[in-house]
DNA sequence: GTCTATAAGCCGATAGAC
DNA sequence: GTCTATCGGCTTATAGAC
């Protein structure tokens, strides 16, 4: 990317916004086109196909640099933790489209699932090996693995859902500190960890 | 229903089938046809169209029961918290495309959204009720209800999501009534109810 | 690289026979 | 109630002009 001419960046851009909101389903090239101020032909052209784009959004806005700023094991258990709370929550700050994309494929059972996974595993692979770790060290308390490791993701992940139960809230603002701070809490009290959850993140 | 021909409940089943694994949009009325041993005419005919088949789906199979056994305010937080947790889980068990179906329309944030709001939000209401209650009667902790609603919401739901991370999981069979122990005292311990956590559900 | 025009196919829905 | 045959519309993708 980078100096590439800009068609192909506002069709990514397009494309990114469309699937989130309405689903790779239901959003034609032609609405893509559309919104990115191209012709209908350039996606094929640029990207040979409406397939191609939606991979070309995960090679270009996956945050790669989690994976490498949280090497395996130099952190504790807790600190590692907390980072990838932390991270994973800036990302949806940052890239809401792509967790709603994200998330659309994996509810979808989509035949794209497997190229999502591709890119995901590794962040999943790091939050499992964490859990795991911590549980050996003695500083999280729980006893199935796969279940903790399924509700934590859960409670991370589903965050950005909220236009669903607007109507339930109070509508008030909440502040992303307040946010990530609460989350962290959440966390770490569910596994057995209270002590770690009360110091800063 | 009941007696009615069985042509219109082999439709729904097969529409129930195949929108969970697929999707509503990537589902064509020809597939649910094909699959019910079906004309394709007759979704129209009785149904009035594929979108008639998607509300169908909910006024027959949304388990109108979970709200109607756990009456308002009869119960403490405690036991309506747990409850709660028990009886979704059982749905989940017993319609697992159901809440695949409905996981799907809250993701996609699709046309239909407020269809399945209508039939979902009672619920929603009874758990933000119960950790709101819970925590004015000083035995639930947590700072903003929204984000610990989203959390505990999060947890409960996720699950039946683990056909992803399958490659990850240590591939042994959970039983039942475990992963519903499981799952009850890392809800709880998340909003500081150690206490209540450890007594059974 | 970008455009128009069009191909080729699938979609949901239905008219009309039985 | 159930079937076949078909309609009109929309889809992605591309051939060919510029």
């Amino acid at each position: 990317m980078g100096s590439d001419n800009d068609v192909k960046l506002r069709i990514l851009l397009a494309a990114k916004k469309l699937f989130a909101r309405q689903g790779f389903n239901a959003t034609t090239v032609r609405q893509i086109c559309d919104e990115a101020d191209a012709n209908i032909s350039l996606v094929s052209y640029h990207f040979g196909g409406k397939d191609k784009v939606f991979e070309a959004l995960f090679t270009e806005f996956f945050p790669h640099e989690i994976l490498k700023v949280t090497d395996p094991q130099q952190l504790d258990p807790v600190s590692g933790l907390k980072l990838l709370i932390r991270e994973i929550t800036a990302y949806g700050l940052r890239e809401p489209d792509m967790v709603s994309l994200l998330q659309q494929e994996i509810v979808m059972q989509s035949p794209r699932m497997d190229k999502v996974r591709e890119f995901t595993l590794p962040a999943w692979v790091l939050l499992r090996d964490w859990l795991k770790l911590g549980r050996e060290q003695g500083v999280f308390h729980f006893r199935s693995l796969d279940q903790t490791f399924m509700s934590v993701l859960g409670s991370i992940v589903f965050h950005n859902k909220t236009f669903y139960f607007k109507p339930l809230f109070d509508n008030n603002e909440e502040d992303t500190e307040s946010f990530l701070a609460d989350l962290t809490l959440f966390i770490f009290q569910s596994i057995g960890c209270v002590d770690a959850a009360e110091s800063g993140s």
